[in-house]
DNA sequence: GCACTCGATATTGTCAACAATAAGTCCGTA
DNA sequence: TACGGACTTATTGTTGACAATATCGAGTGC
């Protein structure tokens, strides 16, 4: 109440939600996934119910979701620090999402509806030229990307797949972006692929979209291992 | 401490954790996944508190994490539910499976070593004399069929796919399990299934034993569906 | 008899204080 | 100077009380 002061406004996700507790874990995630809460550091509580000027108990009770969401890691009697990804635990997400998304792209394939084609091939033009427009290189960073992967997880129909892939990992591949402050750059190779999949959708061709993601997906695993053997 | 009459002890695991949040959560779910706590109910704040013998302090952030889980659903205002599973959603985590589990067991192929190898026959054989001695039906009953595919998981060295299965998926599935008491009825079909998989797995071919994997979980998928369209 | 409102009760959300554990500091000794 | 131990401080764990919201039931009007 009374020290609003700096960094109060962390972000600007549901500033009015009902309960204090998921309004503090949806700023608390945010400022992790934008990485204003550095990875590996500590989550101070006290310090916490200040800045967002809420007592312990909510906050502790936001702290155990994002411990589901395994953003942070709570030792006993230690208390939780941001969860920090190093290679092999980004080279497993990736392994996991190449599974998950390739099925989810399957299913895309199955029960979409040329509605839902139309769609997709409007998000496509539409990142078009911005590429065109931007000349190219903004296509990943502003999540171009990740929108078109989000489409289709939806169109799949399975919430939980959606729940594993969009309230889970994704966060946790954006917290490693931004960690290793890593700018993925492929983008007209991976905008072509993108136009493959739809293809493979619009002709409910299940099995070869499925293919056809788990390569775009197997691809961008390798860029990121070659990008990490450089550095 | 003065309450602690006849429905205190849920279960026995897990009495002396660090933290009582931590201890009450691991009995709640367990309470949960044995149908001691049945699907859909209301989880009573007050009502657990004296039961375990606790402050609802800690028992809010014990059921936080059982949201982490998705073993609750959390209304605000209104309180959590423990989760009752329809027949779609079982459906998709079968689907989930199918996708992990073939990532699992290529994994496991590729980076088995002869002596995990031997563990995995191990294994089947004792599970073999089990079901020999035993008339067969109780292979799965006993959730032999369980330590195989988690030891598979284990093999498969990516520590999040162990996560996100064994931690939270298997969890759902038993409670489905229990809700629908439903037995599931095709053992030495799933046994001959499992040793070819095995077979895949010593020869090192990733490839063949994903696709094994997929199909062995797509069998238990489609026995599933069937036996829900009967009920 | 039915629907609606209002009040009583129970449950959830939040808080501030206390207890227990860990971390940091200062001091003495070898 | 380096090491160890007691003391101090800070943080986490837990509790009971209070506030806010929802639920249930009785009573009233139609």
């Amino acid at each position: 109440m009374k020290t609003e002061s700096l960094s109060n406004r962390v972000s600007k996700t549901s500033s009015a939600s009902t309960t204090l507790a998921d309004n503090v874990f949806n700023q608390i995630r945010t400022a992790i996934v934008k990485g204003e809460l550095i990875p590996g550091s500590k989550v101070n509580e006290p310090q916490l119910s200040r800045q967002y000027g809420i007592s312990r108990g909510p906050l502790r009770e936001a702290i155990r979701r994002l411990e589901g969401c395994k953003l942070v890691e709570i030792t006993p009697h230690i208390g939780a620090n941001v969860i920090s990804l190093n290679r092999s635990q980004t080279i497993e997400i990736y392994e996991i999402r190449e599974a998950l998304e390739s099925l989810a792209c399957r299913l895309a394939a199955e029960k979409s509806t040329p509605k839902d084609c139309h769609k997709l091939r409007e998000l496509l033009t539409a990142h078009e030229k911005q590429i065109q427009s931007e000349n190219g290189q903004l296509y990943y960073q502003k999540e171009g990307d990740l929108d078109f992967h989000y489409l289709i997880i939806q169109l799949s129909g399975n919430a939980r797949l959606f729940t594993i892939l969009c309230e889970e990992l994704y966060h946790l591949l954006r917290l490693y972006r931004v960690q290793t402050s890593s700018k993925p750059s492929r983008p007209e190779r991976a905008f072509h692929e993108h136009h493959q999949i739809v293809d493979a959708i619009e002709n409910k061709d299940a099995e070869l979209a499925a293919l056809l993601m788990r390569r775009h997906i197997s691809n961008a695993r390798k860029t990121l291992i070659n990008q990490l053997d450089i550095e």
